[in-house]
DNA sequence: TTACGTGCAAATAATTTGCAGTCCC
DNA sequence: GGGACTGCAAATTATTTGCACGTAA
């Protein structure tokens, strides 16, 4: 249904008359991280960023570009998901020994993990805090806090 | 240096005087896990157990078993950390996408993680207070709360 | 004896890499 | 035009599995 066609009209690309198109915003944003806007990087930029806060595995997003009918290769999608994190864009996340997630929410907050689908939720900022944080070893700092509250069905109870 | 022969003196596993030796407490664990208890789950377990709590992954484990001259397959390595692991004597931790971690403090608590080694450390118990966990989502119940401290080495400070 | 465990090697799964061809500046 | 980017396929890494053989009960 819908293609590619919705993002880069070849006509703007050039730039015309479309300054608050979020195509624009986008190859602005990566310019800024030294990335070149290329139709591959803008396609999943489209996509990771076009609809709120996400959580996305390679694989999730690139069966979503292959929906979307965006030429892309797996291999392209790793290297980008790994380009925009590198370039603060994105935030890895690691909540089970095999997949490794990527946040389109690079604001610290935390996270459930429905352990039945395996997915993730951002909860909402402010609701949790931590603290009691113990100093760092020495010469050391902390670089980030991560919390992931697991969520399982809730074991039947009893009626 | 220190070799298997340290452990199940082979008079010993007929049972004769020796019942406060953590090689029977193992057995003993062992059993209440409707396990086995054969030599290498012995063995494993001896090197988990047997030093306070640590955080392994199957390839440090079995790099450690091959030291102590533990014959074990790393299949084996693997089914046994799973075991245990199910069996409620250990606690498997996330932290990168990468590797699995299995921690033998089975207590809550929660890790550093030193980002340098990608080695994990215990925060002691009661530095480190989550508060103001919202609701699980109906139906559903908290499983568990995994906070991880990413420790990176101080930013050259100017001085 | 007999089911449970173990070892080995092959199978998977997720991710990375090498290199030839393509595209942006 | 030239270097940055991409695609494909082969290579890696971490982990799992199938199956013949060994071993605890």
């Amino acid at each position: 249904m819908a293609e590619l066609r919705t993002f880069p009209p070849r006509s703007a690309q050039t730039g015309e008359a479309m300054n608050a198109c979020p195509v624009h915003l986008l190859r602005g944003k990566l310019r800024r991280a030294s990335l070149r806007p290329t139709r591959q990087r803008i396609a999943l930029g489209w996509l990771l960023f076009g609809k709120g806060d996400r959580h996305v595995t390679a694989e999730t997003l690139y069966e979503e570009a292959v929906a979307m009918k965006v030429p892309v290769s797996l291999a392209t999608v790793y290297n980008t998901l790994h380009q925009f994190t590198q370039a603060g864009l994105l935030n890895e996340i690691a909540v089970d020994g095999s997949r490794t997630y990527f946040d389109t929410n690079i604001t610290p907050h935390h996270h459930f993990l429905i352990e039945e689908t395996n997915s993730l939720l951002d909860i909402p900022k402010g609701e949790v805090a931590v603290s009691g944080l113990p100093q760092a070893p020495e010469g050391t700092e902390i670089s980030r806090v991560d919390v992931i509250v697991r969520i399982k069905r809730a074991a039947a109870a009893a009626r």
